[in-house]
DNA sequence: AAATAAATTGTGATCCGTCTAAACTTCGGT
DNA sequence: ACCGAAGTTTAGACGGATCACAATTTATTT
């Protein structure tokens, strides 16, 4: 089981979950930064490996072993950003590249004492749900910023973690998820809305607007 | 710069350490535990790296950058140690394996981060020094407690961090380094010592002996 | 000085992850 | 029903890390 076969089930399961289908080898080797035929020669790895099912020209699926592979590097990596973020001061926006690396280095024992001194949190920084040690995760239902219409309510629940010149741009301004928002008003043509959090008024559009992720009220 | 060289860095100064000498090959491999063409070939390919000066047949040293390369691995070794047995909890005996793994993925930014949280420390948990950002040791001159006669106090300084059995039995018997010592008595014929920690008083003989440090009163 | 033991190196093999180039499959549009 | 574009897989290669076996060189003993 090495960094690569992990990275590769977890880049299948975010794409599995953002498609809710089979995902494309182009797909996965564009997330992965390979050539197709990279991608293509891993998915056979895997697929001989038992984490996935390959069906040639169809696409790959995680099976439930590759699933469970995918939440438990899912599991360190988050809560490595959380326990990064809270006992040792690293910044927001680099909790993720740093937690990156050392994901696939924790062990069973580590993530456990991490996971006990944080109180086994449900959420990471950027409000990602962090999976239990048995392999379970609660995905909430939420919108796109983007998608939301002037007068709408609601809670800012989470954000990418892998763009850290977003999260830089967000933790500028004092926003971070859990905080409450109202739409005030939403330019036509897909264009960028005005949104209160407390007393501060913020303009926001773009990939940022689609982004972040909002819970209605 | 990949793990396998890091490691090998480290045993090399491990090894001149111990011997004051250059290394065999033999003994290369033995320590890292692979067959003497292995380390022959990583020998090869450190000095192509320009790590270490290798004299076919008669051994290998560290260049000035491989005791760099071995001292920045050190400095993250015993930094981790620290860290995970004083923050997390990390029992003693199983704070080295712990860190034979992280020590290779430590960022920068996340060592300066680890170390100004424990003070800029000095010595590890086992008593082993820290090297400093700029590869600066301090080998402070201890002789192994089975060296001592009866009669002799001074203070127990460290212990090597490598073999968990002999951590856990001094840590079951709440011996540690920094504790002072007075030898009672020591058997002849390379016998075990009756020595004394505080008020209690213990039997220490064998590669255990050996293995303890002692500062001298 | 020769014989033997020990240490060292070279050779050839495997596995992993990646690449390019070329061949193949699928699918939508004529 | 076919054709071409897009997507996918195979073929062949490479660099890295590692290994075991066998050949070579050096050291030691007689």
């Amino acid at each position: 089981m090495t960094s690569a076969v992990e990275d590769y089930a977890k880049a299948i399961y975010a794409l599995e979950q953002r498609e809710g289908t089979a995902v494309a080898t182009n797909a996965l080797a564009k997330r992965m930064g390979v050539t197709p035929a990279s991608a293509s020669a891993m998915v056979k790895r895997l697929d001989t490996l038992g984490l996935v099912t390959h069906v040639p020209y169809r696409g790959v699926q995680l099976t439930d072993a590759g699933t469970r592979v995918a939440l438990e590097i899912l599991r360190h990596h988050r809560l490595l950003e959380l326990y990064l973020a809270e006992t040792l001061g690293v910044p927001w926006d680099r909790v993720h590249d740093e937690a990156e690396v050392l994901e696939h280095v924790l062990s069973e024992d580590l993530e456990d004492l991490i996971a006990a001194k944080l109180g086994d949190p449900t959420h990471d920084p950027h409000g990602d749900p962090i999976p239990t040690r048995d392999g379970r995760i609660t995905e909430a239902t939420s919108t796109a910023l983007s998608q939301l219409t002037a007068g709408s309510t609601g809670t800012f629940v989470r954000v990418s973690d892998s763009d850290p010149a977003m999260l830089r741009y967000l933790a500028e301004r004092g926003i971070a998820p859990g905080a409450g928002l109202e739409v005030i008003d939403k330019q036509p043509f897909d264009g960028p809305l005005f949104v209160r959090f407390g007393e501060d008024i913020h303009v926001l559009g773009g990939d940022l607007a689609r982004a972040m992720r909002v819970v209605e009220a």
